[in-house]
DNA sequence: GATGACAGGTCTATAATAGAAACCATTCAA
DNA sequence: TTGAATGGTTTCTATTATAGACCTGTCATC
């Protein structure tokens, strides 16, 4: 509640400039924290500094190619940086910057957010489901009837 | 700092749980709210209720297929209501559910979060894509001379 | 009475993206 | 000599997003 209208109004202000993407930072930066696997990344990498085949452990169901652009795109970002160590064979290191680190207060308040109503979520999902199984099943009826 | 040893114990909690992703809210729930729209939408439903056409109006560069789809996404997770009016033709306002509205406040932050750092990010975006240019013109050089 | 505008969508065809699996170079151990 | 581990990349396919046409219905305009 508090929150609503400071957004609206800072809508209201970004829609007036001519609503250009890359001016929102809505779109340009929490598109990337709304991926499918960098929140993931970012809760595992806030425990502690990681090797890739380390976190590739941690997550087991993210491909290496996902794993390795997630990893990149946060780099590019700035929230996490790389350093490769010259052992045999080199391991690679990454760790949230300090910008990373910043992220993951208001981030962590949505997690307990997401954790506190996943209930309430699950049921509202099995209610609409089952109204929308009833109303299918009256079209089907409805269909034959025709 | 603060929320980081509180995620990273309870990511541990998932993952000892066998990491069955329907039983992680991050996956379950955050998913969603990182759509590309989804948490736009959520701010222009912040303001007021609204109506479909004037969603397309306020958010121009969705198609009427992904609002209908995000709205319904939101509708089934019990974020949003819909109340169809008999008027001629029929109108459907939407509105934030309590539940939607709760998670107004969080996400506030981490909006604020993104708005505060969009800088930062562009400054390290643009740091990243110069060294990766460079890089590339070097391997360019070498294959060129090989 | 044909034409267009609005409402709130759906349908289809194409473009972008995610994911699985194979591959690669290097090194050490069995 | 085969196998395993390192940190990826490449290729191919399956899923998903998007644009754009279309639809049903009512009203106003010409």
């Amino acid at each position: 509640m508090s929150g609503s209208d400071v957004l609206a109004a800072r809508f209201d202000h970004w829609q007036g400039a001519g609503f250009d993407p890359a001016r929102c930072p809505v779109r340009d930066v929490l598109d990337h924290i709304g991926d499918k696997w960098t929140t993931l990344i970012l809760i595992v990498l806030a425990e502690k500094a990681r090797r890739f085949s380390e976190m590739h452990r941690a997550v087991p169901d993210i491909s290496k190619r996902m794993l390795t652009q997630t990893l990149r795109n946060l780099e590019r970002d700035g929230m996490v940086t790389r350093h490769v160590f010259p052992t045999k064979p080199p391991s690679v290191e990454y760790r949230l910057s300090p910008l990373g680190l910043s992220v993951m207060s208001p981030l962590a308040e949505l997690i307990e957010w997401a954790e506190s109503r996943h209930a309430e979520i699950q049921q509202a999902r099995a209610r609409f489901d089952a109204a929308m199984s009833q109303s299918q099943a009256v079209l089907q009826i409805e269909t034959v009837v025709r």
